[in-house]
DNA sequence: GAAAATAGTTAGTATATGCTAACATGATTT
DNA sequence: AAATCATGTTAGCATATACTAACTATTTTC
């Protein structure tokens, strides 16, 4: 899984809380990606296994794919917050360098930011 | 200027430092590349008036190179501070997310990075 | 001084990831 | 029904970046 994969699953599973159904070109809108950028990610997604494609074209995330993109959203969250809190920037500024950031933070250091945020957004 | 293109600028601003000059062959081995991807990266990184290369080979990074080398060198330790402060992680742990990360921060968040760092180093 | 090691380069390969052009298909609109 | 629109796919291009194989040139070593 790469980053690509990970930004694709993350939108496909913020596009389903927010409209309830997703298709490609949804997810094209969202990012500005072009119609066949989205389509071949989605092509490795499936084959990977992350999502299936109903015939009328929406993308449901698999148990395996759904978990993923959890945990990716839960890391773009986290980070966006702990941003705000440590180095005082407004939110517009925390969501675009959590975005980047939650693709290659270790897992350690994403704990610990966990706690950090548990211990001081009261 | 591409990540890749930081990283190498650091490592010979680092390697500088730590050894007095630098030649190709050893940003090969700090960065444990092959010596042609190390040899095509310095090419670019002449074409675009970051460093000149003596006759023995050694590498010098002009003054543009050498501002930003320490521009990222910066980036660098104070990211790594700045998780083993927040997140309470090992240097080990913070210096590998640090040099993932300086490459994708934005400006303003390093800034208030800076200021957390001032506030609560003492 | 010949063989071997070191350093750098050239050429070509591979992967990830974005794009445009052009086409197929099905739905909608007039 | 014909034209248009919306969606998805195929094919091919471009860039960044790492690699290996193989060549060159210089320097060491025996």
């Amino acid at each position: 899984m790469h980053e690509s994969g990970e930004d694709y699953l993350e939108t496909i599973y913020i596009l389903k809380k927010r409209n309830g159904s997703v298709r490609s070109v949804d997810v094209a809108n969202e990012l500005n990606f072009s119609r066949p950028s989205v389509s071949r990610a989605v092509g490795i997604l499936k084959e990977d296994g992350y999502l299936t494609v109903g015939e009328d074209g929406e993308l449901v995330l698999t148990k395996l794919g759904t978990e993923k993109a959890k945990n990716v959203y839960d890391r773009h969250t986290s980070l966006t917050k702990f941003l705000m809190l440590t180095a005082g920037v407004d939110e517009q500024t925390a969501e675009t360098d959590a975005c980047r950031i939650e693709h290659i933070i270790s897992a350690s250091t994403f704990a610990g930011i966990k706690k950090y945020i548990k211990e001081n957004s009261k």
